[in-house]
RNA sequence: GACCGCGUAGCUCAGCUGGUAGAGCAACUGACUUUUAAUCAGUAGGUCCGGGGUUCGAAUCCCCGCGCGGUCACCA
């Protein structure tokens, strides 16, 4: 090469594409027919014993991972595994070689030839023909160390998926993951359906919203925090006994290990059901995904085990909150009361905050971390859930459950609130307490309380966060690792 | 948002109390045709995140800024 091309990667795969167009072969070709993956074929040759030759012909394909002996050993990957390319002089003919010279680490080659091991061991195609199927220009990270840099992972996850396998494992899980809860909320006669992200009304969750404004209706809209008074719509309208959406959330609050802007939610509501019926599907669901990717009931999550196996605790909230602070706050009946507990108990709670969020906020603090192992937290308090059904026990206290795992929620259902005169009070005591200062209030929607005044079914309803389950299922640790692009600041130069 | 840490070659990282900018991989030239983190000889590659300051002299010390990470707070 007469250009200089030391040190400088791209130069010199620039330099290669050109001879590739100067001898008339594109470095881009449309179609290529392989015959077998590398997983597969490593399969098929499982019992193939070294150093034997063999007469089958394949073709292969994939990118280029290593490089040696001058190009007649090379590594390609594709989407099952690995492969080795054996470039030897005296099965190929001169052009052949020629073109060997042209690839390089990165690019993506289609190679026919015939299958044999080597006397090493490793199971090769010994190469008659290879061909470019796509020209890398940009050289890949290291191979030995890969790609460790935490930003540029999530920023160029392509590169991250090509370099590391742990990457590519997790997100493949996740996708196998949303396909059995997809699967399994149909066989329980659900219908999946997809509700607005533009909601004029911000509800179904307490959460900061993010606001946009949509043009030419002059309207600004939230983006939704979730779907959950969409959904029960179509309950009322008899669309079918079980609907259920797996979407997008967005929440306007902060990013760390366990937050992402944009989420991924299930949320699924039955007819007939009540909150009883939820956790026997929580459990079961969970079961099952477990079952189905590992095999058995038991998941290791960092330093802890945890077993699905069913049945799993249920315990009240205000039952776990008295066995941790000796304080039965079902005995306590005013809001004054209830604050002067939780600051004696070195819990800050604001001065909005009546009887229901201070429990819920002592539960918060000392007892949600400590649930490692499976467990449904039942009947909260009415003022923190106002979608929720009264309980049938207990006015104070709403048919709700949230289940936690690892100390994370990550289910959260209820006995469907459908009396809409309750639901209107509830509406407007969630007014009263955002203008006592509770920003994440939700606000009155009235349609739909018109919709329950035509009535809701006795409905079971349910949610689930998909990012977090699929950590406990991956034992990831960053919320980012299981979001294919999880949101980052945008880079400067590049908006 | 507060605190702590980090930012050096395309990638992974060294660089001590301030004294000429280093290695491995990748790239390039060559040797080698049964290697697999191939090996061997050689070449080239740097806005040491940016700006200011201290100093004879700053990748190194100080200040400001930017970016990233971690912890905490809000939250799922």
């Amino acid at each position: 090469m007469e250009e200089n091309t030391a040190g400088n990667p791209r130069a010199a795969k620039e330099q290669k594409l050109q001879m590739l167009k100067d001898k008339g072969l594109n470095p881009y070709p449309h179609k290529f027919n392989r015959t077998i993956e590398a997983k597969p074929l490593q399969d098929k040759y499982a019992n193939l014993e070294n150093g034997v030759e063999t007469e089958d012909r394949v073709a292969v394909a994939g990118r280029v991972m290593a490089m040696r002996n001058n190009g007649m050993f090379l590594d390609i990957s594709d989407a099952s595994g690995k492969i080795q390319l054996f470039c030897h002089k005296q099965s190929m003919s001169e052009d052949m070689l020629d073109r060997l010279k042209m690839i390089d680490i990165g690019d993506i080659v289609g190679a026919k030839g015939t299958v044999r091991r080597t006397p090493r061991g490793e199971l090769s195609v010994r190469v008659k023909e290879i061909e470019i199927l796509t020209k890398s220009l940009l050289p890949l990270p290291e191979k030995h160390h890969g790609l460790t840099d935490i930003e540029q992972r999530y920023r160029q996850r392509y590169l991250d998926l090509i370099m590391n396998d742990d990457s590519r494992d997790v997100l493949r899980k996740r996708s196998q993951i949303v396909s059995i809860i997809r699967k399994y909320l149909e066989s329980r006669g659900g219908f999946e359906v997809e509700t607005p992200s533009l909601h004029p009304i911000m509800g179904g969750a307490s959460a900061k919203p993010f606001v946009t404004h949509h043009n030419a209706l002059d309207t600004d809209f939230f983006l939704r925090v979730a779907p959950e008074l969409y959904l029960k719509r179509l309950v009322v309208g008899g669309f079918s006994n079980a609907v259920f959406e797996i979407g997008k959330n967005f929440r306007n609050e902060g990013i760390s290990v366990k937050h992402n802007p944009e989420f991924t939610m299930v949320e699924y509501y039955e007819a007939y059901a009540d909150y009883n019926d939820m956790m026997d599907l929580t459990e079961e669901l969970v079961e099952t995904l477990v079952k189905e990717i590992y095999g058995g009931t038991v998941i290791k999550y960092g330093d802890h085990e945890i077993d699905v196996s069913r049945p799993w605790a249920r315990k009240s909230m205000c039952e776990m909150v008295a066995e941790e602070t000796q304080i039965d706050f079902l005995e306590i009946e005013s809001d004054e009361e209830a604050r002067k507990a939780a600051k004696d108990l070195g819990i800050h709670v604001e001065e909005f905050m009546g009887w229901g969020h201070v429990v819920a906020e002592i539960f918060g603090e000392l007892v949600e971390p400590k649930l490692i192992q499976p467990i449904h937290v039942t009947d909260m308090p009415v003022e923190v859930s106002p979608l929720a059904k009264g309980h049938r026990s207990n006015p104070r206290l709403v048919e709700r459950f949230e289940t936690f795992i690892n100390g994370w929620e990550i289910a959260n259902a209820y006995t469907e609130l459908n009396d809409p005169k309750i639901q209107y009070e509830r509406f407007m005591e969630q007014v009263k307490a955002s203008e006592k200062g509770d920003d994440e209030a939700q606000m009155l929607d009235n349609d739909y309380v018109t919709a329950l005044e035509y009535g809701l079914p006795p409905c079971g309803g349910w949610g689930m966060g998909i990012d977090r389950l699929v950590m406990i299922l991956t034992n990831s640790s960053n919320i980012r690792d299981v979001i294919c692009f999880p949101t980052l600041r945008p880079q400067k130069g590049n908006l």
